[in-house]
DNA sequence: CTCCTAATTGCAACTAGATTGCATTTACCA
DNA sequence: TGGTAAATGCAATCTAGTTGCAATTAGGAG
């Protein structure tokens, strides 16, 4: 596991549990964002025995560290990747068969100044999802 | 009620019935997206009885018409509002208070058509929203 | 290395938002 | 005005996620 997430927990006043080491490996061996149940059923094939109560409390507390990206897709749930060494990034999921994939880009930087100036809100965040049909499913 | 809005329901075969009536005129006096529930709550308020689940049923229903937009904060709930002679547009929500406000722009259609080229999907639509702070909360 | 304590976990019960099945009612066209 | 497909209300159900609590564990102090 990555130094930086070692240091966030530790500096975070966490510890570094068996589960915690296990969901941690199982976002960063998935490439795309997945549900909590899906991180859940990833430790049960891996014979990692974790109960899902403890996958949605360390989900909500990675995210607070910061460590962790929730991304919604209008699904009826969350889905969740690793921060770690990877650029802010969006995605898109085909509408057919809900298969995502990263966008490496944002075209936010500008617009999020120009919503300060007109707002003044102080923009923190933004959620952007494109959605469409994939090759397979047109 | 307008009448493009009667014409769309007519001609998917749907029927202009009370409780639906009742469901687009709260929707048409919020400017703001409301949830299942507020809108229930309005029209209790107005003395229609509609129960939650035609109120479920219709926001489903008229969402396929095109006629009312989902829009997701991940609250854990949608939020629904008339498209009917409203410009695309995005919002913002405080992080403090849950305040929502319209945003009147949309910086996305240069970047559809790229992502078009990278992905080969053919883009049909976007979730964009931004968080942060209003002056009250922050 | 052992002990202590706060952090973490698992289990069971619960909550909230949303959906489904079915019998009854209603809109609306012939 | 009558027939019928669409729509509704109610109750039951589902799924994602949360909470309370007793038992366990990580990891620093001594």
């Amino acid at each position: 596991m990555a130094t930086s997430i070692v240091e966030s927990l530790k500096s975070g006043g966490k510890k570094l549990t068996k589960a915690r080491k296990a969901i941690l490996a199982v976002l960063e061996q998935n490439a795309l964002p997945i549900t909590a149940a899906e991180v859940h059923e990833d430790l049960v094939k891996a014979r990692t025995n974790v109960d899902l109560v403890t996958v949605y409390r360390n989900l909500a507390m990675l995210q607070e560290l910061g460590l962790v990206n929730a991304v919604g897709f209008h699904e009826g749930q969350m889905r969740y990747e690793v921060v770690h060494g990877r650029a802010h990034h969006h995605h898109i999921q085909c509408r057919g068969c809900g298969k995502i994939i990263d966008l490496m880009l944002c075209p936010l930087k500008k617009l999020t100044k120009l919503i300060e100036e007109q707002t003044k809100f102080a923009v923190d965040g933004h959620a952007l999802e494109f959605f469409g049909w994939c090759p397979q499913c047109r």
